[in-house]
DNA sequence: CTTAGGG
DNA sequence: CCCTAAG
């Protein structure tokens, strides 16, 4: 029944717990711990008691545990200092003097662990011995995940904090984050600090895609593993962690509640780091996240039956990471991609490489509730100006698919004067049947609004959660000229604003391809135009808004305000920037690739 | 193609 | 956002 899982991986043994809060568990009941390497998975009942894992969820953590992952605490308010230690003393030798901390406090954990109201849904292996002294310090690693304060910023602007209270939970986005031990709950929160909106999808492993997709600027997440760290996706292979299991010290997973607590800037700089990328990361593949996501899918279904399609945007993401090099050529710009729901759902199919176009193309599953769609990786969708030959479209060979899938395409780059403005649109529509003709893709630009009415709902409540939004909302103008304008409002979400400054402060303002190829590598839309004309807003909002007028102001969800804090960063790497505009070019360029180090370090804010 | 600016 | 001029 149970299963015992090795806890592989090498941790940083950090303990960030905060002394009240601490772990829910670090536990460590010391049987438990007779092996060090064996540990039974056990969860958090709601009043506390430690149960025996369900069957899905020793799936979870099983995944879990296959790579390694971290996750940095940051609880606002505990009374200990060490809590706080990220704050402030940070950096250097913290860890290993929290392990022990982490150690001791341990021992209370049974009795701590049932007062904890703990929305601790996961299980969380736990290790309580930092026995070898192995620590894997990770020189860079744990030094980023634990201060992820003490940021540069703080000089400027006092980092005064807490001042909005309506923000999104930012503290999730600190550090490193763990996705896979956040329940659906957590996870929205930390999309929609990621994102800037919410979210309902209840799908974890989607969720937890999209964040990592949208913190890593990538969208090659492991779909297996979802810590990530900085900007980077940490993941660590078996054998890698085989290895190193004796060096494993406590970790702790925990997800607690945090109020935001203005350390904002502290995030941002944080987040403003080197894109490094970690080859080794990579290696696993989609095949075993298949049954992950099944398991987990199947579950979700259950529970709610829903359906959810991949998006646009998905797809733009997946393409955008190999496609550097199909530039424009075959452009398709899916605008929607919907599928109708079906009676019957399939299971999750393997990822398979199927050949498009001569090419082989890397597909994977997106699993939606119960349908099994391929989707392209390589191609690229540019959106862009309008195209002249638009009409390239895709074919999807249903060749895993039992079922029917249909998949709407709006085609946005139409020029409308040939086809007809009103119909623009594709329907592309793959059934199973196998008996479907190419014509079928193209022109039915009607159908939209038949499957629309299906749609429409569905698209506003799944695909719009998608912090990015696969749905476009795509108007066209037509315009005198005979062309036809397409206006293309896609928000900007908070955390692409935090990247765009990001950007800018290391790449200084005016170099908005690099910013663009770097900072915003997976958003496929956001041109380097529109992150100059955004940066432009944000300079304009900057100055004007800073006494904050506390009136009646806050309305809180009609369009997020613009964290202070961010404007603030904005302001000072303005007046940064006009102040030394050719700073050091020298050192600029190659850094970012190869040398490490501290190049991320915004420069001092001497103001 | 990338920037800067204007609209 | 879009468009255009300019390098």
């Amino acid at each position: 029944m149970e299963k015992v899982v090795k806890v592989e991986g090498s941790e940083e043994g950090k303990f960030e717990v905060t002394g009240l809060e601490k772990s829910n568990f670090v536990l460590s009941s010391p049987k438990h711990v007779a092996d060090p390497v064996v540990y039974k998975l056990v969860r958090v009942d709601g009043n506390g008691r430690l149960v025996p894992a369900t069957d899905d969820e020793l799936m979870e953590v099983e995944g879990l545990l296959e790579n390694e992952k971290r996750e940095a605490l940051i609880v606002e308010d505990t009374g200990q200092a060490f809590g706080y230690t990220s704050n402030e003393a940070s950096s250097s030798g913290m860890p290993q003097l929290e392990s022990s901390e982490g150690l001791s406090q341990s021992e209370n954990t049974e009795a701590e662990t049932e007062k904890l109201s703990t929305q601790l849904e996961e299980t969380v292996p736990s290790r309580a011995q930092c026995s070898s002294d192995d620590h894997v310090t990770q020189p860079v690693s744990v030094g980023m995940c634990l201060k992820p304060l003490d940021g540069p910023i703080q000089g400027g602007a006092s980092t005064s904090a807490g001042c909005i209270s309506s923000q999104p939970d930012f503290s999730k986005l600190k550090g490193e984050i763990c996705l896979d031990n956040l329940s659906i709950k957590e996870l929205h929160e930390v999309f929609k600090a990621t994102f800037g909106r919410d979210t309902t999808v209840k799908d974890k492993l989607w969720l937890k895609r999209r964040i990592a997709m949208g913190l890593t600027n990538s969208c090659d997440v492991s779909t297996t593993t979802f810590v990530i760290k900085d900007n980077k996706l940490v993941k660590k292979d078996k054998e890698d962690s085989s290895d190193n299991v004796n060096l494993g010290t406590g970790k702790v997973y925990s997800a607690v509640a945090v109020e935001y607590n203005g350390d904002l800037l502290n995030n941002l700089s944080s987040q403003i780091d080197e894109h490094q990328t970690i080859s080794e990361a990579r290696s696993g593949n989609n095949v075993v996240e298949n049954n992950f996501a099944n398991e987990d899918l199947a579950a979700d279904q259950r529970a709610a039956k829903r359906v959810r399609k991949p998006t646009k945007r998905y797809i733009e993401e997946l393409s955008e990471a190999e496609s550097k090099e199909y530039s424009g050529r075959l452009i398709v710009s899916p605008k929607n991609i919907g599928i109708r729901p079906l009676p019957s759902n399939s299971h999750a199919r393997p990822a398979r490489n199927v050949s498009l176009e001569g090419r082989t193309v890397i597909t994977r599953l997106d699993s939606l509730g119960g349908f099994g769609i391929q989707v392209p990786c390589v191609y690229r969708v540019r959106r862009s100006r309008p195209r002249k030959n638009v009409t390239t479209l895709l074919k999807f060979h249903p060749s895993g698919m039992g079922m029917t899938a249909t998949f709407i395409k709006r085609g946005l780059d139409v020029h409308g004067s040939e086809m007809g403005n009103a119909s623009m649109n594709k329907v592309l529509e793959a059934k199973s049947t196998l008996e479907q003709t190419p014509q079928q893709f193209v022109a039915e630009s009607n159908k939209e609004k038949s499957s629309t009415d299906l749609g429409q709902n569905m698209e506003l409540k799944y695909v719009d959660p998608l912090g990015d939004t696969s749905d476009d909302n795509v108007v066209t103008v037509p315009t005198a000229k005979g062309g036809i304008r397409r206006k293309h409002h896609r928000s900007w979400t908070l955390s692409e604003v935090m990247k765009l400054v990001e950007g800018v402060s290391k790449y200084g303002t005016g170099r908005w391809s690099e910013i663009k190829k770097f900072a915003f590598a997976s958003y496929s839309y956001r041109t380097s135009v529109d992150l100059k004309d955004k940066w432009r807003n944000l300079l304009k909002a900057s100055f004007a808004q800073p006494p904050a007028d506390k009136g009646a102001n806050s309305r809180k969800h009609p369009s997020m305000p613009i964290p202070a804090p961010i404007l603030l960063r904005v302001r000072e790497l303005a007046e940064m920037q006009a102040q030394s505009p050719s700073p050091n070019l020298s050192a600029c360029k190659l850094p970012a690739c190869g040398g490490r180090g501290s190049v991320n370090e915004t420069r001092p804010e001497y103001l």
